[in-house]
Formats: structure tokens, sequence, C-alpha cells
RNA sequence: GGGGUCGUAGUUAAGAUGGUUAUAACGCCGGCCUGUCACGCCGGAGGCCGAGGGUUCGAGUCCCUUCGACCCCGCCA
């Protein structure tokens, strides 16, 4: 029976030692980071989740524990009983918090020992991800991760306070649930007791958070998992954290306030960043008109300009037929392109072939003319027009893509970000938050040839395009709204449809007969009949949030035991095959 | 489904044009060392070059297949 555990309780964390605590008794528990051993005296760099303690085993205080401390390897947990001191003058070490103060060890118990490492845990030095997931246990042990978890729970503690203090109401809802149609492929569940029938995981809480709302609950929120059975992304899991919102009795702007006050609180709480209120909000279509995108960085400039009024009828018939067949010009303008090679440019036409664009053209402008592969080919005149369209100077760079619109838009929507992270455009300090509102209502499916709903199908349309859902439903807008942060869409929600008529006219819209709406949503469209409020709510992808305020590139390091980008879980090798009689009992069988 | 980067001691990497015994640093093991903090010094062990096949007198290096990690496109209401 260790003596340290059923006897000696721990005083502080090893992270914590201050010039404070010099002259008090303290036990520590804690992992050998680092050991240096001098033959006379040893010294220990003890951590635990707080930080690290110099700890130091002198022969002549007490040679039976020096004895002992010669056993000691890296990652052995150790308790320890010792009196805290001011280090020697001159021997403080200023990058270490701890730095000032040292433990005089008088009683040691090595709880346990550790077989070496597969990696060192005590440099920041880069490991395999193959490796980091499939010791995850040990890879959790690295200070900056640990640090990024610990920063997540604080950041979902103080959701929780602030919206709990703002009365709302946690509710949680099923994670055995129904496959509904429409969105992202669903996880999905065999059920035992009901052979041949399936549960899905939710994608969110949707259906059920607006049932709330018609119970009365009035303000709703949840922390919770969501599962989407898509392909993964450096920002993207399978399972993933939404903070999930709902309101009765509200209009896009209060539930805009609310979760500006929410963000605004987080950011405080955790960061002590003190963020702007309110946020800008510009509407989709400016979005993609200045930025090319729905989620724009707003962190830089860098904007698009239409050039397709001053080339739509060029002698340059590249430009002028693609203009002729419904296309559009935008450009973009660097300043001082020195910064870009000639190689830089040209390389460009690769990247931007990932987009579907087919090339992209590039102009140095120089005093009187350019230097550029099509100057040739425009006229003075379209030079002119453009340079002034481009409010261009000598030294800048004009960047042209002509194709359809989305290309066009998703190629310098791309590129805009590609260039200033290349030319460090970006302050890393700035959080620039942006809603993007006035969604359209839908987006048209080609591969299944028919309207899909843009957000989901139970966002309201605008009241004033409703007369457009039959005749033009392209261009119905959606009481829809997303909140952006760095380019990163962080969150998104409606107003919801709360009238079963218009609920119904929507799913017509969508392509779905009555009958299969029914099936369907018939829960719903049953209660939508029984005195549904208003109401409208938002999501926030948590983890997403947790990156940002991190900084750290990938969402698999503010997860604890995140998958890889296959889906799998390289620690406990999840997912695996099951016995037949497991499946027999399932009724299934695999094809 | 598609495009790309990568895989060499425990770890991180180096290994032009194919050519003797595959390097280095850190880590690990042993020895020495009483004030270090990336401790120092001396010595040592450690490899099926992701796997399989092929070309060749000869492959870490070239070709094919395959497995895995990562990034991107499609996909993600």
């Amino acid at each position: 029976m260790s003596r340290f555990i059923t006897g000696k309780k721990r005083s502080h964390y090893c992270g914590e030692l201050r010039t404070s605590h010099i002259g008090s008794e303290v036990i520590l528990m804690g992992w050998v980071h680092r050991r240096r051993d001098h033959g006379g005296v040893i010294f220990v760099d003890l951590r635990d989740r707080v930080g690290l303690a110099q700890v130091v085993f002198n022969p002549e205080v007490n040679p039976e524990i020096h004895g002992e401390a010669h056993r000691i390897r890296s990652e052995y947990v150790l308790a320890l009983k010792g009196t805290v001191r001011a280090r020697p003058p001159d021997m403080e070490n200023p990058s270490m918090k701890t730095g000032d103060v040292e433990v005089m060890v008088d009683e040691l118990e090595i709880l346990n020992e550790s077989r070496t490492p597969p990696f060192v845990l005590d440099t920041d030095a880069e490991i395999s991800e193959n490796l980091r997931l499939k010791y995850r246990y040990l890879d959790l042990r690295r200070q900056a991760i640990q640090q990024n978890l610990i920063l997540r729970s604080r950041a979902a503690a103080e959701t929780r306070n602030y919206l709990q203090k703002n009365g709302f109401v946690e509710i949680e809802t099923p994670f055995l649930t129904k496959s509904t149609p429409e969105g992202a492929r669903d996880y999905l569940v065999p059920s035992r007791v009901n052979p041949g029938m399936f549960f899905a995981l939710p994608q969110s809480p949707q259906i059920f958070k607006q049932l709330l709302m018609v119970s009365g609950f009035d303000k709703y929120y949840q922390i919770v998992k969501c599962f989407r059975d898509e392909d993964l992304r450096a920002d993207r899991q399978p399972e993933f954290t939404q903070i999930d919102i709902e309101m009765s009795f509200v209009s896009e702007d209060d539930i805009i306030s609310i979760n500006e006050g929410l963000m605004a609180h987080i950011f405080q709480t955790v960061l002590g960043k003190e963020l702007r209120l309110p946020f800008p909000r510009i509407t989709y279509n400016e979005a993609i008109e200045r930025y090319g995108k729905d989620n724009p960085d707003t962190r830089f400039t860098l904007e698009l300009r239409d050039l397709t009024d001053i080339l739509e009828n060029s002698d340059f018939m590249v430009f002028s037929e693609i203009v002729g067949r419904g296309g559009v010009i935008k450009a973009i303008k660097v300043e001082d392109g020195k910064r870009l090679s000639r190689k830089d440019l040209d390389d460009l036409n690769n990247y931007v072939m990932t987009y579907g664009a087919k090339g992209i053209s590039w102009a140095r402008v120089k005093e009187k003319d350019w230097t550029s592969p099509i100057f040739k080919f425009l006229s003075p005149t379209e030079i002119t027009e453009i340079n002034k369209k481009m409010e261009a100077e000598e030294g800048d760079v004009i960047f042209i893509v002509a194709d359809t619109p989305s290309i066009v838009h998703d190629t310098l929507g791309n590129l805009r970000i590609h260039l200033a992270e290349k030319l460090n455009l970006i302050d890393p300090s700035v959080f620039a938050f942006t809603w993007i509102t006035e969604f359209p209502m839908f987006d048209y499916s080609d591969r299944e040839k028919r309207y899909i709903a843009t957000h989901h199908p139970f966002t309201s349309p605008m009241e004033e395009d409703l007369a457009l859902l039959e005749t033009d439903p392209a261009n119905v807008r959606a009481r829809a709204y997303d909140l952006v942060l760095n380019g990163s869409e962080i969150g998104g929600g409606s107003i919801r449809i709360h009238k079963q008529d218009v609920q119904s006219l929507i799913f017509k819209a969508l392509g779905l007969t009555d009958e299969e709406a029914r099936t369907k949503f018939g829960f719903l469209l049953d209660a939508l009949e029984y005195g549904t409020p208003p109401h409208g709510g938002i999501a926030f992808g948590f983890d997403r949030i947790i990156m940002l305020m991190t900084g750290v590139e990938s969402i698999r390091d503010v997860i604890a035991f995140p998958k890889t980008q296959r889906a799998t879980c390289l620690l406990t090798d999840a997912p695996s095959a099951v016995s037949i009689e497991q499946l027999m009992e399932l009724s299934l069988k695999i094809v």
C-alpha cells in the first residue's frame, strides 16, 4: 500500500510553487519530466498539469533517498515530501514559472515506473501524427495539447455560465434517433429489438430543439455531440461538438445580439480579449461579390472587383466568349507585386485549376503599360479602364479570372487567402467576426436534379420573397445567418418556419410529395398544428471556436481522442469487425 | 471517387547520377561527475530502409502493386 496515497495527500501542484511558498513543507505528485544526475546531487523536473517544479535529491542531506532517486527515469510517477526553498543566488531559472524555488526532498515514493516512451514528451518537437494518435494518452501528457483541452473546458464552462445567467435551459436530446433525408450521410445504428430497422445518430438536434420550442421551453441550449458520415478535413471530424441554441418569440436581431454577447463573454473570460460589438453584418450576395466566399476572412482586403462590363465586348475572344456564355470576369489586386516572382505568378495556373478554373491571367502594372501574357490582346482603353477599376498603381499585380460565376468566385476567393498567407497580410492576433445574412433559400443540386435547402428545410423564407417560391425559387432568400470568424464558419442558424402551411410549401419546393413529407417529418408537421410559437436559433461548431482561440491548425489538436482522416481511431483500432453472433442478433449480414 | 506530400535506428531527419560495412542528432544502456535546468565527459547497443512483387551482376535509390499518416477537390441540409 502506498504510504503517500493512504496517508499523505498532495498539498500543491508542481506548477504553482512560488517564492511565497518558501519555507513550507509540500507534498507533490507527478511525472518525471527530466532528470539531471550529477553523480552527487540529482535534479528532477517534476510535471503535473499545472507545470514543472525542480526537486533536488542531495546525498549529504539524505543518502537513502538519494540512492532511491538513482532509479528514477523519464515518466516515472513520483510522490514526494519536501521543503520549498529559494534557489541559491544566481541559480534561478527565469524561463520557468517556478524557477525561483526548488524542493529539497526528504521523503520519496516511486508510485510507478514507466517504459521508455515511444517519443520524448519533454519537447515541442514534431512527432508524426500516427504515432501521436496511437499513443494518444502519452501525447496528451504534453503541455501544449493539455493547455488546449483545459482552455476548451473553460470555454464550455463559460458558455454554460452565460447561457444559464440569461435564462436558458440545458436539455439533452436523443442520440438514437430517426434518419432524416437531406443533409449529410447518417451514421446508422441497427435495432436488435426491431430487426431490419435502424436508428441514426443525429447530424444535429435540429428537430428536437424546435419541438422543445413547441413545448414552451422558450430558451434552450445544449453542448452536444453531432455525427456526420462525410469525408474529413483539417477542421472536420465525424463526431464533433456544437453549442446548440434555440429561442422563441425572437427575430434575427434578438438571436444575433444574444450570441454576440456569448462570444464576447467567452473571449473575455477565457482569453481576456475584448471584442467590439456589434459584429459587422453583410449579406450573402455582398460576401460573394467582395470576397468570393460566404465565409470571408475579413482580416485583410484583397477584395474582388468586377471587370465583366469592361471586357464583355473585348476583341480578346477568350474573355468576350466567356461573358457571352453567361460567365463573369473578376480580379484582385496585390500591392507591391515585387514580392511575387515570375515563377510565383506562373505557378498560380496550377493552383487555380484545383477550383475548376482553366487558368488565371496576371498583369504587372507599369507606368505606361503592363507586363502581362495578355497585354497584347487588350486595347489601351481596356487597360486604362481596368487600372482605374482596380485602383492599380505602378508596381501592383492584378489577377484576372474569367469563367462561370461560381468558378470565378471560388477561385478568387481561395486565391485571396492563398496570397494573404503567402504575403503575410494576416495579423494572427486579430479576431475578425462577421455575420453573413440573407442566404439563398435553395441551391440547385446537379446531382439530384432538384433544389435542396441551403441551410435546412425548416428555415423560414423572407416574407417579401414568399411570392417567388413557386416562380423563382433560386432567388428566394432565407431568414438564415452564419457567424464567420477569421474565414471559418463557426456557427449558423435561422428563424424557423412555425406555420404548417408554409412548411408544406417549402417541402413542395424541395420536390417532396405530401406523402414523402408525411413519412419523413409527419411528427413535425403535426407539432406545427398545435400552437407552435415563432422561433429560431443557431448552432456553433465548438471545436472550431476552440481551434481559433488556441491558434492550432488541426481540429485534432482540440479533441482528446480524434479520428484519422480515414475516420479510424489508431488508439482503439475502431472501427473493427464484429462476431457473427453479434451480427445475427441484429439480423445483419455483411454483403 | 480524384489530385498532392510523406513513410530510413525508439524519435526527428540526411542519404545526386543504382555500387563495399546505411549516416547524424536527440533518446536508450553502462561508467565518471555535488548546482544543473536542452547539465557535462567517456563508452556501447540499436535497422528486413512501411509491406509485397519486378528490373538488374547489384535496389533505401528505378518500375508495379499494396498499407498507413497528412493536405486539398468532390462531399459536409
